[in-house]
DNA sequence: GACGCAACTGACCGTCCGGTCGGTTTAACA
DNA sequence: TGTTAAACCGACCGGACGGTCAGTTGCGTC
């Protein structure tokens, strides 16, 4: 067994956790030292023990996030249609976010509105993964000839990474506006997206 | 002439642009009254004077955003043609936000990651107006036998205002990591934007 | 020139912040 | 059982925070 008498994971854990939740939700300044040491059942001082600051921890949280979002890419089936190759992807993308939204949150935070270049460098690399990837099938797509070779295959991946992105970040506030595409399964959503993508909107 | 010895405007306005700039470069929380007061050459007890708390004149900053932002949207020209219109929108779209960059922080940090429910009011509105006005212009393609029946205008409009999004807040990241396009000019990138929309990228 | 009032300030308040420190408990090992 | 080191805590520190207040200045009005 593990821990004797408090919580249920050893305490630097317990003190991570908590971090991550409260920093996702809230940002890096709303969120004290004090807070986290409450809500993990822990004393501040040890908060000190186990990391060297309050900006050492929160580094500390994005590199778990980032590592923890790195298994996830999983190789997708080397299918030869590019339009299910395209809409697994797409999907496993959003997945990703909406099954970690903590995880999600502090990332996609960091790399939009990040000013601290270590944060940046964490994120920047999760992006550039996913970015390089569909980048990637994209080309192979169009060396076998399924798709226009005069798209730029870094603008596409854009497209879809932007519109999971947004997906994920606005979709509570956009079904307030009335938007009932928000309403939308994260699968249905991005399946919509890859064919329209492909197929374009003009008759 | 307006004023004797300080500064060129009036205090409250001074209050109102320092607050602007430094809340959309830093975010609230980690902006300072007296950061505020001294940006503006005015003593924290006169931001007092003028407004009644931090978080008022947080709202105050939004408001003028939100108001300024209001006259951006202007009529497009009437034309027949969907795909010029669109075109036309989009780089409209992403041109309100790069003239006007703290503006637009402000903004699509507030609806993005609002959790305040009068921060959310303010730039729901703002949002909704654009949305509203992208899917209608849809709606009339589709009418006029331009645009495809089976695609839903308002995933369409999510796709357009997603990329522009995602552009204005990603752009310098996303050129470190090194993805061209990002080096393109707005309204290049909308155009590059709205003619894969229009057309798919399949052959 | 006395009045009234908005604009404005420096000094101050209580609170909470990130961080430190001295000391106590726990647990593995000799 | 004594030693050692990590884990942990309560109390504390200087400083910055948002906010208050008593008082001064500048100015239009009668």
């Amino acid at each position: 067994m593990a821990s004797t008498h408090v919580g249920t994971a050893d305490a630097a854990s317990r003190i991570l956790q908590a971090a991550e939740t409260l920093f996702a939700a809230k940002g890096y300044d709303a969120v004290s030292l004090n807070l986290i040491a409450s809500s993990a059942a822990v004393s501040k001082a040890n908060i000190f023990h186990h990391f060297r600051s309050k900006s050492d921890l929160y580094f500390e949280v994005l590199r778990n996030a980032a590592a923890a979002s790195r298994v996830d890419v999983g190789n997708l089936p080397a299918q030869s249609d590019y339009h299910e190759r395209l809409a697994a992807f797409a999907r496993q993308h959003l997945r990703n976010y909406v099954n970690h939204p903590t995880r999600a949150r502090l990332l996609v935070r960091e790399f939009l509105d990040g000013t601290a270049q270590i944060g940046q460098l964490l994120t920047r690399d999760e992006f550039a993964r996913n970015f390089d990837q569909l980048v990637n099938l994209l080309k192979q797509g169009q060396r076998s000839g399924q798709l226009r070779d005069s798209v730029d295959p870094d603008l596409v991946a854009t497209l879809i990474i932007a519109a999971n992105v947004f997906y994920f970040r606005a979709r509570v506030t956009m079904r307030q506006i009335g938007a009932p595409i928000f309403d939308q399964t994260p699968d249905a959503y991005s399946d919509l997206i890859t064919e329209i993508i492909l197929r374009g909107i003009r008759t």
